[in-house]
DNA sequence: GTCTATAGGTAGATAGAC
DNA sequence: GTCTATCTACCTATAGAC
């Protein structure tokens, strides 16, 4: 199999081996993207059969779009937590995204940064899914031209607040700036110092 | 089937043929990735069968890369030819990538942008794969991973020629600079004016 | 809650006809 | 040079046993 060594299999309740379940499907996702990988990839390297796979998702694509879910909400919670802000109230979230009113586009963009270093495997979720997702057919294209609208809503707004011309436009070079860097940095992770490089390029494009 | 209805067949030398099938694997690869796409959709789209299209190409891994070298031949005539160069003579080819040592960094940023704009598809090709490679065992790691280092290079001898500080540095944002907005670009093409944007962000990286 | 068994389909690739 | 036929392997998903 092209998967890794399935793991020693352990008891699990139902929540345990979902939770279980994303991160392997993150991982699997990442790699061969969704049209490319396969529920038996998720399964060996679960250490489960594919029937038991299943017993807990509908199938291919409910798993994509549940383990999107997942990610999503952590990384939301993630955010909020390392920006200080107490819990998700007071935020505005649709499509995974929040809404800090409050905060400067620097700071959004730097703890953003700061979070993702943190997570290798889900940055590369994204960026494969996103490449992915340019296509019309693909089940998440709707999910990731949302999702880009509202940063870009997001970034724009943060932006305009703080007086700075042309928001709309600094929005698209804030976004193209950190989806670049994540590239850099996968594919180079210990020559690109990711939160280094980030202040640097936010520090060009918001002086 | 998933792709598009086959064209009406018509009679084809081999050199043709060839070049008919690479366009169609461009198109094929760019919708699912190289662990997604089949050869199945290329032939259906060619109006030829599978076994027709294996006459060619050994099998999957070597119609990728086949396209592969076919689109970077392409690229690196149209860029060549856009930036006044004459022929390919004169610079030094490695992994697709041209060392253009007398064009400014951002002459060859913008050349490369308007290059690009005119191919979106060979665009998110290169988008879809760049990604799926960031993983060792992907058929085309190895090949990204020279390629990057190569353009690094390439913009960093440039930088430094014009007297920038951090050079390297600069090599990171640029190339950073240029995929993210690409994305952008593929995501939303008649919102983003891929030239102007390009443009603008260079001026930001370079004053 | 997880498994076996299996259906029913699609994958990549080859051999040989025309 | 392209096709038909076919092999083997793999894919998702279901039904039902335990």
């Amino acid at each position: 199999m092209r998967n890794r060594a399935k793991t020693a299999t352990r008891r699990m309740n139902a929540e345990e081996r979902r939770e279980s379940i994303f991160n392997t499907t993150v991982e699997c996702i990442g790699r061969f993207g969704f049209w490319g990988f396969t529920i038996r990839d998720v399964a060996e390297a679960e250490g489960i059969t594919e029937a038991g796979l299943l017993y807990y998702f509908k199938g291919k694509e409910d798993l994509l779009i549940e383990t999107f879910k997942y990610v999503d909400r952590i990384i939301q919670l993630s955010i909020a937590e390392h920006l200080g802000i107490e819990g998700v109230s007071g935020q505005v979230l649709e499509d995974g995204i929040a809404y800090h009113s409050d905060v400067s586009l620097k700071r959004l963009f730097v703890g953003g940064a700061e979070v993702n270093a943190r997570r290798p495997e889900i940055v590369r979720l994204y960026m494969v899914l996103e490449s992915e997702a340019l296509c019309a057919d693909h089940p998440l294209h709707e999910y990731f031209r949302r999702r880009e609208a509202n940063l870009l809503k997001e970034y724009a707004y943060a932006a305009a607040r703080e007086g700075l011309p042309e928001p709309d436009r600094i929005a698209v070079q804030v976004l193209s700036a950190m989806e670049g860097l994540q590239l850099r940095w996968l594919s180079n992770p210990d020559a690109v110092d990711f939160v280094a490089e980030s202040r640097a390029l936010i520090d060009l494009i918001i002086p």
